[in-house]
DNA sequence: GCTGCGATTGTCT
DNA sequence: GACAATCGCAGCG
């Protein structure tokens, strides 16, 4: 099993090259993960765990290896991988990747043919997670994270997009050759 | 290609 | 009652 134990901005990195899987009714989708950002407790305003425990954030108090899903401004769904042990909160936010299996399915999820999974929202609808997934295990079952070859690429390190606390902490991480390409 | 803005609703103060 | 770990589209160059 993958080891997701530690400090989220030392594990977001080398979830970099795995593979996240989907297997619903319409049938199996899957990325590789190349673009993430580290959210921890305590000591990260930024994070949703920041104030303590509260009804939304109870997954990432829990295990690590499980989903964190919110919902975002109103409309989109953002999929978090939990880390650490139960108890320090943390988890890893899912914000791009590149389709490896499934890609007509996306399409359909998506209701478009491009610029599919280059957002935490965009991904977490193309591989049709949502809300009801919240705090679901990744070992078993239909949504899973497998451990792949590493990325032959330089990860580049940058800050984290769309907050406006702790705008200057570097847990951003991209595997460099998707930041040239917006595209997908 | 890049910039700016409005949508939309759960969650927390 | 304010704000949010975003997205898609219009408008411009």
């Amino acid at each position: 099993m993958i080891d997701l134990v530690g400090l989220p901005h030392e594990i977001a990195p080398r979830l970099l090259g795995f593979r996240l899987r989907t297997e619903f009714e319409e049938g199996a989708t899957e990325v590789v993960i190349t673009e993430v950002e580290a959210y921890s407790g305590g000591d990260d305003p930024a994070s949703h765990a920041f104030s303590g425990r509260t009804a939304r954030n109870g997954p990432m108090f829990g295990p690590p290896g499980h989903l964190y899903v919110y919902r975002s401004y109103g409309m989109h769904w953002c999929s978090n991988i939990v880390v650490n042990p139960p108890g320090q909160p943390s988890a890893v936010l899912i914000r791009g990747g590149e389709i490896t299996e499934g890609i007509d399915i996306i399409k359909q999820r998506r209701g478009r043919s491009d610029n599919l999974v280059d957002g935490p929202g965009k991904l977490s609808q193309a591989l049709g997670i949502t809300g009801d997934h919240d705090g679901a295990g990744l070992d078993s079952g239909p949504i899973r994270l497998i451990a792949g070859s590493p990325l032959n690429r330089p990860i580049l390190t940058t800050p984290r997009i769309g907050i406006s606390k702790a705008v200057d902490y570097p847990w951003r991480f991209v595997a460099a050759a998707e930041i040239a390409t917006s595209g997908n």
